[in-house]
DNA sequence: AACTTGTTCAACCGCTTCTTG
DNA sequence: CCAAGAAGCGGTTGAACAAGT
């Protein structure tokens, strides 16, 4: 038997609401406060389940919603947020101040999927033989992120044809629009900046700043979590001891997150037996030590710690599994966490550096692994069902 | 001017997770 | 520990609208 529904449904209204609506809920909620949901509604008289209540008040009416277009900066930690977390968006969400998470989904859906789609699709990318094929990571810079390769910059991405992108037309503030909602005949048009809707078509060129695969070029030795105390790894895979403080220190907080990934899988590529409990911990301590997202960037927020120790060490949930697989899988979806929607056959169809498509797949597999040259994606050249990832992290 | 097509985003729905007794 | 209810989350929908024909 199904459950009931959060509230009685009879008589209640549904679509859009209206501005007398919004005024009640308001000063409702300012008067007595968030919460209650359930019963909401009927102490404040409105004809509106308690869940619509929440929403409307979340997503629309609350104070502290930033309004306006989302800023390239934003776009930038969206992208790079959802490389690492998927679809989490209230998570993303968390780490955008004023955004909400549907905010954000529908910013996805409707600007950036398809970008970075255009950007992993487009026969026009042309990469030297050393450059890496797209990846979740480096997608990201699709929309201005970070990048060594100088063919990424100034690439377009061919506009469809038609009309412009009501993306790039100003958003109306939320009562306005509200307003306008219901008294059609004033809404007024709106009008298109050709600077934004460039911007939506052009990848502009960024500062210069290190893809983040060169950051552990060589650091294969073994370990645990990165010091940033100077003392060295104590744990960890084998229990050797090296120092990475500077390259650490030089990432921003988000790239750490990647960072820690690509040296998780590195181990992994090499076979090693990764111990998530010992990493956690690992992770746990600099979370005590305020090392964890400190490096340099001020405290990590508790949604931050919390993305950390979830992205990197995983829990029994299979969440890093399902990171690092999300390079392999997702074109299935299966998982349903709507990790990237990478067509990789077409992407291995419409890449022309590498002879054979498998070896492209091979990469993609290891595509976190330091070994960037020729050779070593030889090494990798392995099917995917050999993929020493796997022996640690079934699922 | 009327119609068609493509896009956006507020809101809904159903499922999962959390909280409480 | 368990069940029920509340809250939260992410996928989906469809009205509204802009731009093309």
């Amino acid at each position: 038997m199904g459950r009931a529904p959060c509230c009685e449904k009879v008589g209640l209204k549904k679509g859009r609401w209206t501005r007398e609506e919004d005024e009640i809920l308001t000063r409702y909620i300012q008067a007595h406060g968030e919460g209650s949901w359930r019963s909401l509604p009927k102490n404040a008289g409105l004809l509106r389940c308690g869940k619509s209540c929440r929403l409307r008040w979340i997503n629309y009416l609350r104070a502290d919603l930033k309004r306006g277009n989302i800023t390239t900066e934003e776009q930038q930690l969206i992208v790079q947020l959802h490389s690492s977390l998927g679809n989490r968006w209230s998570v993303i969400a968390g780490h955008l101040p004023g955004r909400t998470d549907n905010e954000i989904k529908n910013y996805w859906n409707s600007h950036l999927r398809r970008r970075i789609y255009s950007f992993t699709k487009t026969p026009t990318v042309k990469t030297g033989t050393d450059q890496p094929p797209p990846t979740a990571m480096n997608a990201a810079i699709a929309v201005g992120g970070s990048s060594t390769s100088p063919a990424l910059v100034n690439m377009t991405v061919k506009k469809r044809k038609g009309r412009t992108s009501r993306s790039c037309m100003k958003k109306n503030s939320l009562v306005s629009s509200s307003l306008e909602r219901s008294n059609k005949s004033s809404r007024p048009k709106r009008d298109v900046d050709d600077t934004q809707r460039n911007s939506l078509t052009t990848l502009t060129p960024v500062p210069h700043v290190p893809f983040i695969k060169d950051q552990f070029e060589g650091t294969k030795t073994q370990g645990s979590c990165a010091d940033n105390t100077g003392e060295g790894i104590k744990e960890g895979g084998g229990g050797e001891m090296y120092d990475n403080t500077a390259k650490l220190s030089s990432l921003g907080p988000y790239q750490w997150l990647d960072s820690e990934m690509m040296r998780l899988d590195e181990f992994l590529m090499q076979g090693e037996s990764v111990d998530l409990d010992v990493q956690l911990e690992g992770l746990e301590e600099m979370e005590r030590e305020g090392e964890v997202l400190g490096l340099n960037h001020g405290t990590a927020t508790e949604t931050e710690k919390a993305a950390v120790v979830t992205v990197s060490c995983g829990e029994s949930n299979g969440e890093w599994y399902n990171y690092s697989s999300s390079h392999k899988n997702n074109s299935s979806s299966s998982s349903g966490n709507g990790w990237f929607d990478w067509d990789w056959t077409s992407s291995v169809e419409c890449c022309n550096q590498w002879d054979e498509g498998e070896k492209m797949l091979a990469w993609l597999w290891g595509s976190c692994s330091t070994r960037n040259d020729e050779e070593e994606r030889s090494d990798n050249h392995s099917s995917p069902k050999e993929d020493p990832r796997r022996r640690s992290f079934t699922v």
